[in-house]
DNA sequence: CTGTATCTACCTACTAGTAGGTAGATTACA
DNA sequence: TGTAATCTACCTACTAGTAGGTAGATACAG
């Protein structure tokens, strides 16, 4: 067995499986002690108050967001096959059924209704993906593998805009193919060199 | 006093309100009765249950969107008049803190959790919309007066995811002006014969 | 007198969170 | 090595407060 239990990595699992379902008004630690099979004590044991839950949660996601983006970025791709590859997670995610939304777009959404310390994760996490994603546009803009009208920041806003709308709407229809249907000819019309039917 | 008592709307507004901020499970009754200035068991009288009243608000919002679109296209106005005269409402509904998100955006972000008369809801509105916008990208592929790579109605739901996430992030950052930085390049790619810095 | 709208007063189920305790593993030390 | 102290992880049983919802009385308009 490891140092340190698992029950707490299981219940920040359970908790980020009703997250991306309902919200944050949407589980309870009841919902929670029942999936994972302890009671609900216990749960506050390893998380005092329902805000330390979540906002360890979101901490952690961004940290394992930061970490995705660093490893994803190990063999220097360019910035096309980088924004495949971060659609290309979130198609497999939402194909499998895995994460069916972004922790972050669904509690952004209701980002007026969450505890502060919740909400201020949150904020952390837009701004990181921008960040980074603006950072791809500019090397993109550069090296001229991306076609980029207008500033990197702006077209870097509106492809995470894009990626979690598409989200949405896979939601709203139901449809886990939705999100690939939109997210494809965004990223052709990004690269200048695609060639339609090739590949 | 008009025929019909105005509590009702009164009621159905303050749920909006609350919903917008956030989602399904971020209010009460007891939230509305306070705002409304009524007791918790008057509002059971207008809408004997929760469902009911959401039901009856996404309902009603749907009938205000198509009314709405139909009003739009009074005066035959172009693809891309159409398209900014969409993209500006929202713009103003965020600038003015009066309707900061579509509800149906947030409710679709937390679907699987919604009781299953509002899901029902929430569907026919995007599925509206995106009929909606799928005509309006068809005419402006027609016309030549919309630059449409993909089909219309990918071209659509693009659109319209983009709309959505853009709510979502002006919402995260906070800025208001967000939405419309986000929008504003994406609509001058649409209309071929705009010319930047000009009107 | 009827129907609408509202009220007070209440219900049951559930919410997050607390109090206090137990079993077992780990550590400190004589 | 034995044992006492401490720690971890969990438990039962409880709290105050809130959830959606109901029953029945009252106010009042046509």
């Amino acid at each position: 067995m490891d140092r340190l239990s698992n029950t707490a990595d299981d219940i920040l699992a359970a908790a980020q499986r009703f997250i991306v379902a309902g919200g944050y008004n949407g589980f309870s630690y009841a919902d929670i002690a029942e999936v994972v099979g302890i009671r609900k004590a216990s749960i506050h044991h390893h998380f005092p108050s329902k805000v330390d839950l979540v906002q360890t949660l979101v901490r952690r996601y961004l940290e394992d967001a930061v970490a995705g983006m660093t490893e994803l970025e190990r063999n220097a791709p360019g910035p096309p096959e980088l924004l495949r590859t971060y659609t290309g997670f979130w198609a497999q995610c939402i194909e499998d059924a895995s994460r069916p939304i972004c922790v972050c777009a669904l509690l952004a959404s209701e980002l007026p209704a969450l505890p502060p310390e919740v909400a201020v994760e949150v904020r952390a996490y837009f701004q990181f993906l921008s960040g980074w994603l603006t950072r791809v546009f500019e090397r993109g803009a550069e090296q001229g593998t991306l076609t980029v009208a207008a500033a990197p920041r702006v077209e870097a806003e509106a492809f995470m805009a894009t990626v979690h709308g598409a989200m949405i709407s896979a939601r709203a229809y139901g449809d886990v193919l939705t999100f690939g249907m939109i997210l494809a000819p965004m990223l052709q019309k990004l690269v200048p060199e695609a060639i339609p039917g090739k590949g």
